[in-house]
DNA sequence: TAATAAAATGACTATATAGTCATTTTAGAT
DNA sequence: ATCTAAAATGACTATATAGTCATTTTATTA
């Protein structure tokens, strides 16, 4: 948690440290983000970063609060309306919102991506944001379960971090085959194909002779 | 590609620098590895790392690409049978070598899972160890589809997207409920559950009144 | 206005890094 | 034994980093 100091500045001032970086991290990630830099983009002096934060690591868990604020903030009413509608309605309006959001906050997003992309960052700096997704989706997949739309036998925590870990992949599939530039209807094409696979699953339930005969009487 | 004295060095030599630069990425990952504590651990001068590599990222291509001949002939003989095997009892059996390899050699799957997690080192780093792995799954989906036991209907490339994904996934998912110490049976239990959701899905196929009605008949 | 406390500063220390290159060592050929 | 070319060396340069702290500036209170 950043110090006492850093609640205390003005607005534009702790902003202008923040956006630093954010810039900084988003250019770099964590590991070679550095703190000399980023006292020179925020044009503040060296010291007085230590008069605001314990390290690097501390603004860096900063700034990942923050952003996980805005994304409950983004995802908090899709959840609400949850219950009304199908689960995978559901899920793909949740990467709809998603996918706005980045295009908007796309340095953000890059922060993010970096964080849940490496393991060692994630145990060493994330605590309860991994956690907080898991447990969004696991609220969704509940109310799924409930609703019938999922099969009651499902592992849910397992489910939930299945479709944690195809969210993440969806940016890097996408990136692949269509590089860095995000294009919301191509990407969201991408996301029903993704859910699709994950719904009805890859094997084949050809129908066995018998049941074809049976479909053939109606 | 490693300069030419290298690969006129004596094989303990070579094997020894290898070593210190396996244990060093394993170590610290990429980007923060330092050719300085390399050269220490390799016991050589400064000088001579130059003479052999023309730097980090040279030295770290090449265990990368030991790296993969070493998977590539654990696997190749999965490959050779999936042919007259169900796709799912192939992809187990894949999973199953991957871990008795990992189980053995553990710096070498932290640093091959390091490239796997990070999209800019991939991106940098990996070239085509990323398409061998698509490539091998595709091979895989082929089979699969042609034995029957898939969809037809699948888009394969990003059929092995998925699977390659969900491959990494479990390492994590497995680490984050028992630990960072890998035991055979937990680790293939939890495979079998992430095969079994991408296998069926997790919608629910309840069959619907008018069908229960049918099945009645019989 | 004067006194005082909090905030801000940036030069400085200590340390680490990548990469170079003039010199020395080694090993093989004559 | 002598010569020669390749291999190995490590001190050195230039640069970057995190973090400190004595000093200065600012704002607030008396």
């Amino acid at each position: 948690m950043p110090r006492e100091a850093f609640f205390n500045l003005k607005t534009e001032k702790r902003e202008r440290i923040v956006d630093a970086g954010i810039d900084e991290f988003a250019e770099y990630g964590y590991q070679p983000a550095s703190i000399s830099r980023i006292v020179e983009r925020a044009d503040i002096a060296k010291g007085s970063f230590y008069h605001y934060f314990e390290d690097k690591k501390d603004l860096f868990k900063y700034i990942l609060q923050l952003l996980g604020d805005m994304k409950l903030k983004i995802l908090g009413p899709v959840l609400m309306e949850a219950g009304s509608r199908d689960f995978f309605d559901t899920v793909r309006d949740m990467y709809l919102n998603s996918i706005r959001w980045v295009l908007q906050e796309p340095k953000l997003m890059r922060i993010s991506q970096s964080v849940m992309l490496d393991r060692e960052l994630r145990n060493e700096v994330l605590e309860d944001n991994q956690q907080k997704a898991i447990n969004y989706y696991l609220s969704l997949i509940n109310i799924g379960v409930a609703r019938g739309d999922l099969r009651q036998d499902l592992d849910r925590e397992l489910t939930a971090h299945i479709l944690l870990v195809l969210q993440f992949a969806m940016v890097d599939i996408y990136y692949e085959k269509h590089g860095q530039e995000i294009e919301e209807t191509a990407f969201m094409s991408l996301a029903e194909k993704i859910l699709n696979t994950i719904a009805i699953g890859i094997r084949n339930n050809q129908p066995s002779r018998r049941e074809l005969l049976w479909t053939e009487k109606l």
